[in-house]
RNA sequence: GGUCCGGUAGCUCAGCUGGAUAGAGCAACUGCCUUCUAAGCAGUAGGUCAAAGGUUCGAAUCCUUUCCGGAUCACCA
């Protein structure tokens, strides 16, 4: 589609400048509205004032050039007001997805393969996922997705969160009330297991602080002197130390929580090729502060600590180092960054991280930029807008965060009840019902959070279930569903001959499966996948509204019979295709 | 307070590199299953695009101001 709106664009602006004004130097057209006859519209509005002609006879003028330079392309024209309505011949489109079709690729590969790395999820040890990190996961593994889909390589990396003093929490709480208990002696899966223990000291040390405030301790001091958070930090004293007991009971909390987190990026359907640990990072950067200094680009206060000055661009102070020589998140970010580059042939670097870190991101790639790295101009900060309940954001001490495992369960189990209620699965054996209900109730949910812009917040109801029908992931699987099932029985599938007559059902579809190609690289382009989630939506829909309107097994003629399932095979393997860049799979039938 | 992001139907969202009468879904109401899957299709109703100025042939879209909501500006991560 792009395609045709350059050739187009090129020769009308030929046209242009030769009988009207040399002084023209683009042409824009845009796809023409629905409620008019026509593929692309020029609007010579602007060509009014240079022209001093009536925009309606400017139109006819340069809609008749057009048809007389370009007979095999445009068949048609039409002018209301200043709008020139094109239309092209319908046989080019029809050839167009036939060539597709034919080549086995939807989509068009990128003329510069990259190296590109994904960043996305980056937990932290002392609690499950929750439905924060599902839009996390979503997003990262989409994106990744659409890049690989338009030919680049895609390496997948999370960095995991598991040194500091939360998970020393859910250790010192674990060592006082679990009397040994491990998540294989209560069946508790290891994130919960932990994050129980995470949720217990809180409310311990709550305990403790208003114990404190009771007998007079102010509340700031009370908060510091309570002794399970002084346990907490001795604990991590004894860590950093790298006290062998201490380092025992880290490594064995940390696997529980692993093999949990694993279960849930499993039922999730996303994988990493790479994690990394800030127990393994949290010392890189600090070399390359002495570098900056030597470079001038950091300064040293009186008492050690090291800065940077970024009030010229308009942001603040930023602190490298501690008094003390340690480092904070940023020296560690810019390390890891450094390293990631050596240890990769990467050219770009996302990070999937919502948009309360916008300000650290653009801290740090200004730095790496005044480093000098020629990649910092390719890091990119994939910032979403956070899910939050009707009555604000997610908080874990008030319990309404939204666990990631249960909310995976309900969809389960709704879909289980829609599925079983609609009489979708008689006649599957149990174990591939199982699958069609996860398939569906995970497509519901998927589906739900990519729809929305990424960098807009999200409003999730957990008093409302997500839906299955109208503009929805099931209702995407359903029209997939519905076509195999169809070309099932159709005997083949044969391409259609040039010069089959189209009507307007079959012509909308047909122009808008062309568009899918453009709409996955305008998505990567942009990273976001609501963009492909939205159009699959339109195809779908499109889809069966021929598929209502006409007959397509027993079609008016062999001709519109092999046209409708030609468009229907096409329709078939956008919507698989799509989906599956989008983390959904499609099932054969429901 | 500074900076950044957002505000479109009752609800959830498209549209935002300026173009014609602002689109979907949900919820409400009408129709359509003896014919390829009704998780569907067709239709009705629902809007001061937060507000006011400005730019122009033309503004939901760009600029300015204001209002509302959120984030951020730590020797936290």
């Amino acid at each position: 589609m792009n395609e045709l709106k350059q050739t187009l664009s090129s020769i009308l602006l030929q046209i242009l400048q030769k009988d009207y004004s040399n002084e023209i130097q683009h042409v824009d057209l845009q796809p023409t509205r629905k409620d008019f006859e026509g593929d692309l519209t020029y609007t010579v509005f602007p060509l009014v004032k240079i022209t001093r002609k009536a925009p309606e006879l400017l139109g006819q003028e340069i809609g008749e050039k057009l048809l007389v330079s370009t007979p095999d392309l445009v068949e048609k024209f039409n002018v209301i007001k200043g709008f020139l309505n094109i239309s092209i011949r319908k046989s080019y489109f029809l050839t167009k997805l036939v060539e597709r079709y034919q080549s086995g690729h939807f989509i068009s590969a990128t003329a510069e393969p990259q190296h590109i790395m994904v960043e996305y999820s980056s937990p932290n040890t002392n609690k499950p996922l929750h439905l924060g990190h599902i839009r996390n996961c979503l997003l990262g593994w989409s994106v990744s997705r659409l890049y690989e889909a338009i030919g680049h390589t895609v390496y997948r990396v999370q960095i995991i969160n598991d040194r500091g003093i939360h998970i020393c929490k859910s250790m010192v709480a674990w060592q006082k009330f679990a009397n040994g208990a491990t998540p294989a002696s209560t069946g508790i899966k290891g994130d919960h297991f932990v994050g129980d223990y995470y949720v217990l000291f809180e409310k311990e040390y709550k305990q403790q602080v208003s114990e404190l405030i009771q007998q007079g301790v102010p509340e700031e001091e009370a908060k510091e002197q309570a002794p399970i958070m002084r346990e907490a930090r001795e604990m991590l004293v004894r860590w950093e130390q790298n006290d062998p007991a201490t380092l025992e009971l880290w490594n064995k909390m940390n696997s529980w929580v692993y093999e949990g987190f694993d279960r849930t990026y499993a039922r999730l359907g996303v994988s990493f090729h790479k994690n990394y640990y800030e127990s393994q990072t949290f010392l890189l950067g600090r070399d390359i502060v002495q570098h900056g200094l030597e470079k001038g680009i950091f300064y040293k206060k009186e008492d050690g600590s090291v800065w940077i000055d970024l009030t010229a661009d308009g942001l603040d102070h930023k602190l490298l180092l501690r008094r003390d020589g340690t480092s904070v998140y940023i020296t560690q970010d810019i390390g890891t960054a450094i390293a990631r580059f050596e240890e990769f042939p990467i050219q770009k670097l996302i990070y999937t991280v919502a948009n309360e870190q916008d300000y650290h991101f653009k801290v740090l790639f200004l730095i790496l930029k005044k480093l000098g790295y020629s990649w910092a101009d390719h890091l990119y900060h994939l910032s979403y807008g956070m899910v939050e309940l009707p009555h604000g954001r997610m908080k874990s001490r008030e319990g309404t965060v939204v666990d990631a495992d249960d909310l995976l369960d309900e969809m389960e189990k709704t879909s289980a009840e829609l599925t079983a209620q609609f009489g979708k699965a008689e006649g599957l054996p149990e174990d591939e019902k199982r699958q069609l209900y996860t398939t569906i109730g995970h497509g519901a949910l998927k589906y739900f959070i990519l729809k929305v812009d990424p960098r807009k917040k999200m409003i999730f109801n957990p008093e409302e279930s997500i839906d299955f029908n109208g503009h929805t992931g099931p209702f995407i699987q359903y029209t997939h569903a519905r076509i195999s099932s169809l070309l099932h029985r159709a005997e083949s599938v044969s391409i259609p001959t040039e010069s089959t007559e189209l009507n307007e059902e079959e012509y909308h579809l047909l122009k808008s499966l062309l568009l899918y190609s453009d709409t996955v690289h305008k998505a990567a382009a942009e990273y976001n996948p609501s963009e492909l989630a939205n159009y699959l939506y339109e195809v779908a829909r499109l889809y069966n509204s021929m598929y209502q309107k006409h007959s397509i097994l027993t079609a008016e003629s062999i001709e519109k019979k092999q046209l409708r399932i030609f468009l229907s095979d096409c329709t078939r393997i956008v919507l698989n295709q799509g989906l599956d860049l989008l983390g959904i799979k499609t099932p054969e039938r429901m």
